[in-house]
Parts: structure tokens; C-alpha cells; sequence
DNA sequence: CATAAGGGTTCCCGTGACGGGAAGGTCAAG
DNA sequence: CTTGACCTTCCCGTCACGGGAACCCTTATG
């Protein structure tokens, strides 16, 4: 399997696929010609790690949660110790971006949006 | 005024007031010993870049922020459209973790968290 | 058989908004 | 005179890739 056919396999463009391998966290072969050859495993590590991705895991929470998902004698109060503090750091972005969205709320709502100059949102921005 | 002054009256790191310096967004003028020296005029665009960037404005939002707060014939529309976009983009990152904290929650939630390996967080990641 | 299209490869630079740290100049106090 | 606290510039590292150049391999077509 060439890298573009598990691109299309897993929905990882070809550039992270190459930089996945290059940090270590796949071994694809090599065919004769120098191209990549993916086998059956390689492509559950990455659509492993493009689910993991997505829930916003850091690429060292993924490296960690792909040892986990191999070791068969590990233990789930591991993986659990990583999500959840994955879980705490999504919550205070939240908490963050909705004190943001209510601020930028309130002065957007304030402002005429006109041709005139005055503005609220300047004025909050400037005290 | 020195820049760890600034620094204090601002709550602004020195290594971030020398970097709005390169990028242009102040122009601090200097002393005969080659220390940065700045006006109240920079300290008050300091402490607006420090507000609109606590509010998640980018470096080139601010620097359009800027540009208007300065401009006297500003239309307030126009100041009202970076916000509204930019609230916008808060708007989208929120409804992403909320989604990434919704299916972590559950993943967390079904796991034991135990000694033993069986771990439904990893079974979730590995479909 | 030459060539063009569509794969693949490596390598290097750029992103955003700074932070860390080195190497060295300046200033006030004891 | 020295110490310590400032200040300066410069360069590298962050995080997770994306863009693009320069080049190789394979297959289809005129």
C-alpha cells in the first residue's frame, strides 16, 4: 500500500503520514524503489492516531496512548490518568474562550457597527 | 520609562514588548545608552494590545485594531467586523471542545480505570 | 521509443507569538 | 572596584504540520 492510498485510507494527508513516521510513531517498510509500503498494522496506527488527534490528544499524549493500546499487560487506570488530564486542559480552554465570547460579546452588541467613530469595543479595548 | 517599568505597568512580559517592537506595533524611542525608552503613548497601546490579545485577537487583528483606534475618521462598522469575526472563530473553537469534551467525557466515564487492561477509552481510539 | 502525467522521495523554509539562554554593555550602590 | 541588577542583540526551540523545489519511478499514450 503506497502512501497516497493510505491517505486516502485513513484521511491523513500524505505530509503527516511522513512526518508520523519521521518522529517515530510509525515503521513502514520500504518497497525496492525507495516508496513507503503500509501493511494492514501500519494502517491501524494511524487511523489510531487521526481518532486520537481528533479529540485534540498532543502528539506525545498519542505516543504514550499507542505504547498504552500496544502492551497488553497494561493497566486502564494509565490511559484513564492521560484523558482525563487531556479532559482538564479541553474544559479550561473552554472556560477561557467563553469568558472571551462573553466579553466580545457584550461590546459587539454595544457598538452601532456605522460609519460614525465612536466605538464601544475601542473603548473597552483602551479602558 | 524602562522596559521592565513597562513591563510591570502593563503586566507585559520584556521579551513581548521587544517583539511588538520588531513587528512594528510600537516605536519606542531610545536613550543616548541604547536602552528602550518609552512614552505614555506606548505604554496606552501596551495596555490595548494586552487587553485585544487577553480576548484572543490575533497579532494582525490587533494590528488593524490599532490602525483604527488611531484613525479619528474610523467607522466603528469596521472595528465591529474584527470583532464579529473573531467571535465567530471563538464561536467554532468552542463547539470543537465541546465535542472533543463530550465523547472524551464518555470514553473516561466507561473506564475503570483500574489495574487490569481492558480500557474502553483505547477501544474507542482504535474502533 | 519518446514523452507526459501522475505517483513517489528528500530537503528546506515558514507558520504564531513568543520563551530561554548566551554574550556582552550600562548603571547605581557599597 | 566590584557586585548585582538592569539593559542590549542574536539565535534556537516551540507544535504539528504545509508549501514548494528538485528529483526519481511507473504507466499510458502518440
Amino acid at each position: 500500500m503506497n502512501i497516497s492510498e493510505v491517505g486516502r485510507a485513513t484521511d491523513l494527508p500524505a505530509k503527516t503520514i511522513r512526518y508520523y513516521e519521521e518522529i517515530g510513531l510509525i515503521q513502514p517498510k520500504r518497497s525496492a524503489n525507495g516508496y513507503r509500503s503500509f501493511d494492514a498494522q501500519d494502517v491501524h496506527r494511524l487511523r489510531f492516531l487521526a481518532r486520537a488527534r481528533a479529540l485534540g490528544f498532543s502528539i506525545e499524549d498519542c505516543r504514550s496512548l499507542l505504547a498504552l493500546w500496544a502492551d497488553r499487560g497494561r493497566a486502564s487506570a494509565d490511559v484513564r490518568h492521560i484523558a482525563k488530564t487531556h479532559l482538564k486542559e479541553i474544559k479550561d480552554k473552554i472556560a477561557a474562550l467563553t469568558a472571551m465570547q462573553a466579553t466580545l460579546t457584550e461590546l459587539v452588541d454595544a457598538c452601532a457597527g456605522n460609519d460614525r467613530p465612536d466605538c464601544p469595543i475601542l473603548q473597552g479595548l483602551a479602558d
